[in-house]
DNA sequence: GTCTATAAGCCGATAGAC
DNA sequence: GTCTATCGGCTTATAGAC
């Protein structure tokens, strides 16, 4: 009962970190398990559809935790310009210190996923609008009317995921700080 | 001779394509040699290396060939933020009619291989940094200080990298064409 | 429900014939 | 230089004991 819980969320936790930082098909299900301790029996009781249904509930469970990042962000600034750049300045400083890069952008995923299996794509997908519904609210909050603030919307999130994968490349969080100073600019129209 | 390069064009060319369109792990080299038509000993002959070496030289043809098209495109206008926009709209059309799609991201790469191999890291970001040098020659033409235009560079790089990414997750163009209305507002600054 | 043993196939890489 | 046969290890997935 509570065995049953605790197994698949620990099966559940692995294949979201791992998925994360190393991409679908980086990842093999044999670390999934040995990483969360679970024996492949359980995996394929708890996931009988295999690691397609794995991978669409770790990129649900991802879009989770980004968004509940984003809001504690976003809430310090009530203007949404100040915090959209703080938001972003923070991602920056992790890619600055080369630590907790677990936040690699769902953008990977949705990149390698999206020719390769429909369902999955279609996770990414309401992954990001999510995402950007989060971006939207606060912007509206700040007096933009609503039309204006889904466009604006989807381009922030755009240009975050672009700037996260140009600072894994770059090593450092300087793309990510660029962006978060052309956010005035981009919010200013 | 010539039999030798044309063993190691086909092989480099099939390889070019299928990382760009479905990613380093994705990309077996048995896919790669059965495109090319070539039997695995001569990828180890051409390519010592492996698969590492293959993919580094395979995003350096990829920046050629998108470096290429940039130019085209932004040639096509004399204004910068004109010309940029035009650029993005080509790419959307693509999305839109679905077609083509051998123009995914080199971002891909770069999220997938990041952490995963340092020489590959490298290749990429260099071809990012040669995708943003030209269109830092471009608005420099159009009358951008030095370090406005670099600054600038990046921002559109990322941004169109993650529009992209967001494109594919899309099924369609809309979110490049997002992104190509926002010129305006990100150039005039 | 939990777990093990194993299947069937693909992976990157190599040795060695020609 | 070109090509084939093969290695060891990994992959996803399954059958079946407990």
């Amino acid at each position: 009962m509570s065995n049953k819980n605790d197994s698949r969320e620990n099966i559940l936790a692995a294949a979201r970190r791992l998925f994360h930082l190393q991409g679908y098909h980086a990842t093999g299900l044999n670390q999934i398990l040995k990483e969360s301790g679970a024996p492949k029996g359980s995996l394929y009781y708890h996931f009988p559809e295999g690691k397609e249904q794995l991978a669409i509930e770790a990129v649900e469970a991802m879009a989770v935790m980004i968004i509940d990042d984003m809001n504690s962000a976003l809430s310090q600034y009530k203007d949404a310009i100040e915090a959209v750049q703080y938001q972003i300045r923070i991602i920056a400083e992790r890619f600055d210190q080369m630590e907790s890069l677990e936040c690699i952008p769902i953008g990977l995923l949705a990149a390698e996923t999206s020719l390769f299996s429909e369902p999955l794509r279609i996770a990414c997908k309401t992954a990001f609008e999510s995402m950007e519904a989060t971006y939207c609210q606060k912007l509206q909050e700040s007096g933009y009317e609503l039309e204006t603030a889904q466009r604006l919307s989807i381009v922030i999130n755009s240009m975050i995921e672009g700037a996260i994968t140009r600072s894994l490349a770059n090593k450092n969080g300087q793309p990510l700080h660029v962006a978060a100073e052309c956010i005035p600019h981009l919010l200013r129209q």
